[in-house]
DNA sequence: CATAAAATAGGGTCCACTACCCATAGGCTC
DNA sequence: GAGCCTATGGGTAGTGGACCCTATTTTATG
């Protein structure tokens, strides 16, 4: 009998390892993969194309939800199942929106990610009961959603060289010194720090401290001295 | 021969199968006991009187710092490991403080709890290796663990004002809005703003940002989405 | 190979912030 | 009252960065 090959996508290590053993006490069910972040899930779905994936929605670089997006546009067999601490209805939405066919609590026991996995691998659509009830009444009321829901993640993802940039900007060098450490033209500098607040519609340099503090590129704890 | 007795406190049943599962990896140990937030946690150890517990830091109610503070408090031979996304020493001291002897990253693999596991209980101290670097200076340099490193000299102090302006300049508001909001003109924000980055000898926003952050002026947790 | 993306570099304009002067009003202590 | 600090304003100048372009080279990718 072929099992299913799955895919576990969290960015928390010691959780994929939890989330290894519940699932494989399916015995239909094999791990083949793990991402720990939203542009690792989508490789290495591209990758391994599993029949089923599990998806943290709270994931750095990319969400859960934008990479839910992405593997559902260009595998659309892949059943994918959201993992949330949410229970809010637009949470709920947005995944089902971007094609998550499945949608389970983290605060559920294992057993209902095994009921998802089976219900969803079968075509069916699983909601963990203490969304369903959310749900239902609002998705025959509403054929199309269109909830932007105020997205603040960034549309583009930074080059590894932005991230460098971002760094030393961070740092509180001026673009001069910058330019001398990395032997580019202060313009060059001044062009990369333009195209960073373009990508994450941050405007100033307080903004890209607080999204490089938030997504871990710099670490407050090295200033606190 | 007899088994370590643990309870393990998460607020997400789904990971508390998850840690669960690779606790008892290690036959010493038995899984006796599990708690969903603070309070629990604290009832459920004065009930079962574990070796050791396993400590989520984010949990509603009561944090896992605060029960661990109890817990010690109370039973002092209880062991504790904290479990956390974060590698902030503020959080890592407090955890110290506190009074658990262990520190895993939730990013690390399964095998570092069990190594923790096994240290604590056989009465030493286990910090997670990206956290060990950040606090072993920081602990020999200071010979009591209860002074956070605050006091960096400001050459002057600032006045209560100036700490509000602070406040506001760091949020990132520009000197038109602080002056708005304030009942100001933007001249005398300017001034302020000039004051402040002559007593700190800081000259740009981000010395600014690094003063406020490392004197508990701002938090940047709260910044992190 | 063709194409796109990234990295590099530059021109020019405009504005917020910065530095360094200054003054006044109100409060406090000695 | 004298002296000091704080909060409040003003002037003037310089600078860095934000934002608007164009353009070349390198690298990745189909």
């Amino acid at each position: 009998m072929e099992r299913y090959k799955v895919v576990i996508c969290d960015d928390h290590a010691i959780y994929r390892e939890g989330l290894k053993t519940v699932l494989t006490q399916d015995p239909a069910l094999e791990i083949i993969g793990e991402a720990s972040n939203g542009y690792e899930a989508v490789e290495t779905v591209r990758r391994l194309q599993p029949d089923l994936v599990t998806m943290d929605i709270a994931m750095p670089e990319l969400s859960g939800i934008e990479a839910t997006k992405q593997i559902t546009a260009e595998l659309p067999q892949t059943r994918i199942i959201i993992l949330s601490v949410h229970s809010r209805k637009t949470f709920i939405l947005e995944a089902l929106k971007a094609g998550a066919r499945g949608y389970v609590l983290k605060d559920s026991a294992g057993e209902k990610l095994l009921d998802a996995a089976g219900s969803v691998l079968r075509g069916e659509c699983y909601l963990d009961s203490p969304v369903a009830g959310h749900i239902v009444d609002e998705y025959v009321k509403l054929p199309e959603l269109s909830t932007p829901a105020k997205e603040q993640q960034p549309q583009e993802r930074l080059t590894d060289r932005e991230r460098q940039l971002l760094r030393l900007i961070v740092e509180g060098l001026p673009n001069r010194e910058i330019a001398d450490k990395l032997c580019l033209s202060q313009k060059t500098v001044e062009n990369h720090r333009a195209n960073i607040m373009r990508k994450l519609g941050r405007h100033d340099v307080i903004g890209l401290v607080k999204y490089a503090i938030a997504t871990g590129i710099v670490d407050p704890d090295s200033w606190s001295r």
